[in-house]
DNA sequence: CGCATTTGACCCGCGC
DNA sequence: GCGCGGGTCAAATGCG
């Protein structure tokens, strides 16, 4: 059984692992809306319809998921030697019936929940019953991948699943009271250095500009060192592990003029960021699934490479 | 003080 | 109807 047999039945989607730079994380902060197979060439990485992932359309998606689509991605990801894989899919809980019976049960079930709870919470709780109807997108991701979610996480239960010695962790999204995103994360019982991360329902709002997913950030770290001490990491802190390495390879004084170049594209971005929350905005109103990039140490050779494959993707992004 | 995590209790769906 | 398991709540606690 090889490192992928696990995901027999799912959607490989992007992948790509290795340390990663400073100056990366922070333009990573703001990431393409693209799943980026990153050790193709530039013409290459803008020929793959499947690097789009939308979770609006639900039903849509088991049209283009067909059951070869894994395999084939499998075989093609299995090409490329210095990638670790992520895979991911949206889960048809209810493949037998029509979205219009299962909006149905909805109001049905919902209707028949004892309103015990007022506040936002108890909406979530009454989406409980529905649990098996919801919206899912399920994600294979390396330890070392899970930097680049740029949601605001607050981690709200912890349970022990049966079949896994690993816990599973919950989190809601704490960017907007009232948004009934959830994200699940557990580590792999069948490969601990990846973890899965499944998210449910959708956020109400546009994704949380850097300014905001940086708040708390400080305490989030402090986090990090209790988790690490257990086998669940903190999804939030990820990034911020990315943000205080970078590669080895890389030399002393490429690093002191990646760190200029960075301060000095944090700036300007303080100028931008009405634009980029423009953009954001039109990402969110177009439901696009923010990609999990990871980066490999000798994809880029220079920080300019980077920023101009940003750029395509940025403007690639707001055609979508 | 505010915001985060932790964790036991509780709720609910589901299978038997 | 009952028990199990998953998902969530909310009080306690920690941290800057």
């Amino acid at each position: 059984m090889g490192e992928f047999a696990f995901m027999e039945d799912w959607d490989l989607r992007a992948v790509v692992s290795g340390s990663t730079t400073e100056a990366f994380a922070n333009i990573v902060n703001n990431p393409p809306s693209l799943f980026t197979p990153l050790n193709l060439e530039r013409d290459e990485l803008f020929s793959f319809p499947e690097i789009f992932e939308s979770t609006t359309d639900f039903y849509r998606q088991e049209e283009i998921y067909d059951p070869l689509y894994p395999v084939l991605h499998q075989q093609s990801l299995s090409t490329q030697s210095n990638l670790s894989v992520i895979s991911s899919m949206s889960i048809p809980i209810c493949e037998d019936e029509e979205p219009e019976k299962l909006q149905k049960k909805h109001s049905l079930s919902e209707s028949a929940t004892p309103a015990s709870r007022s506040d936002d919470a108890s909406v979530a709780a009454k989406s409980k019953g529905r649990k098996n109807q919801q919206k899912r997108v399920v994600k294979h991701v390396k330890s070392d991948g899970l930097s680049s979610d740029m949601w605001a996480w607050r981690k709200y239960g912890q349970k022990p699943i049966k079949g896994s010695p690993y816990p599973r962790s919950y989190y809601r999204c704490s960017s907007l009271k009232g948004c009934l995103a959830r994200k699940q994360v557990e580590r792999s019982s069948t490969d601990p250095s990846v973890f899965i991360i499944t998210y449910t329902a959708e956020h109400s709002h546009a994704q949380p500009t850097r300014r905001n997913s940086l708040a708390g950030r400080t305490r989030i770290k402090s986090s990090l060192a209790k988790q690490a001490a257990t086998n669940e990491p903190n999804m939030s802190t990820i990034e911020d592990k990315c943000l205080d390495t970078v590669p080895s390879s890389m030399a002393s004084t490429d690093q002191d003029e990646l760190l200029r170049d960075v301060k000095i594209k944090n700036e300007e971005e303080d100028e931008e960021e009405e634009e980029e929350d423009q953009v954001l905005e039109d990402i969110g109103s177009n439901e696009i699934v923010m990609p999990d990039i990871i980066f490999s140490d000798d994809l880029f050779p220079s920080l300019e490479d980077f920023e101009q494959l940003l750029l395509d993707h940025h403007s690639a992004a707001t055609v979508v």
